[in-house]
DNA sequence: CTTGGGTTTGAATGGGTGTTCAGTTAAATC
DNA sequence: GATTTAACTGAACACCCATTCAAACCCAAG
């Protein structure tokens, strides 16, 4: 067990996945080579396989890592009225995409580099997310709260409304988070409401 | 001026851009070989270095044919009410949109891979199109018949909730694309609504 | 039936790709 | 200070990349 505080691996292995995470989402994955992502590290192309298989490996790590990090954050509090759930899920969304714009872009557009496997994997823990906000709509318009003919379309719809946000909103701009927040929360409920 | 009739120049050009389309569209421009395209249409190369200049414009134009058809073919008709100018506008981007997943899924996210020029033309399209429905929205509000805060941020809430359905929507599936329309339209309405 | 030219081939150019691995470096332990 | 070993280098491997171009092909026109 020799070499543990002098070790580099605790640092270059997040290194790795913080230059590959920008790099992907600034280029797309394909474009991006295990070259350049050594070289933003500081390193030689062959040492990033002492951290990670393949290229392959080190996306679907990434996207893996945001899904999940998703799942656990994504608020579900099944003993509020749907009316306050549907708020905080869709204040969480676009917050906690914001904070996070490079995973939200490859978790969206990389999917068709993904092995059929991979794939899968993902495929599976973004419907478990879509499924938080399906129950929500479901329970509203049981409760006759929402007016929501198609859960599932609509649950489609507000989530790619609101995702849209990591596309054009910068903190510098015009308009603060919570001002975005305010405005899309009116959509929604607007959108959604008997 | 011989060989008008048995050229193939005309039949092997938009064969190239059919297949570049559709290999873009299912893996990524940066992921798509020439030597694929060329497979594609059955021939070499080398080919089709006579139909276009490099890989580059290949995207361009497909991106620029797109967003011009779109211009071209989005309804305005200033003289109706902005709430059936809304209808209007929402029913077609979707109906248009469906019509041709290849090309919006390009014109959506390869927008990273062309160079900075040639990201600027089409990026000034695409803010074209968004001038309509903010004008929409704007004139709306106005004449107090919607209810937005801000015209801008309505206006890429709506586009994104509108282009996301390309994404999942399968005409042989539960819905028709009319069902559709009408469920995203009653949603929109809803949204801005006074 | 030859000619001219639009069209395509096939090879070559110079460079980049992901990945492997024997060898070197340097820090932690004994 | 010697030994161990994690970490990294640098070169090599086999292959793919976009693009160019002289030569061959093929067919309408004359």
């Amino acid at each position: 067990m020799a070499r543990t505080t002098g070790s580099h691996s605790d640092i270059t292995g997040p290194r790795i996945r913080d230059a590959a995470l920008r790099l992907f989402a600034r280029h797309g994955y394909a474009a991006v080579s295990m070259r350049q992502i050594a070289g933003e590290v500081g390193v030689q192309a062959g040492a990033l396989y002492n951290y990670i298989p393949d290229k392959q490996s080190l996306l679907v790590e990434l996207m893996r890592d945001h899904m999940v990090e998703l799942l656990e954050a994504v608020p579900v509090d099944r003993s509020d009225p749907p009316l306050a759930q549907l708020e905080a899920f869709v204040r969480f969304h676009i917050g906690f995409h914001h904070a996070r714009p490079d995973a939200v872009f490859i978790a969206y557009m990389e999917l068709r580099n993904l092995e059929p496997g991979n794939f899968a994997e993902i495929e599976e823990l973004r419907g478990r997310y879509e499924a938080v906000l399906e129950r929500i709509l479901r329970d509203g318009a049981g409760a006759g709260v929402f007016d929501v003919p198609d859960p599932k379309i609509a649950t489609l719809a507000v989530i790619a409304m609101l995702t849209g946000v990591t596309t054009w909103f910068r903190a510098e701009g015009r308009l603060s988070l919570g001002d975005v927040q305010d405005q899309y929360w009116d959509m929604v409920r607007k959108s959604v409401m008997a």
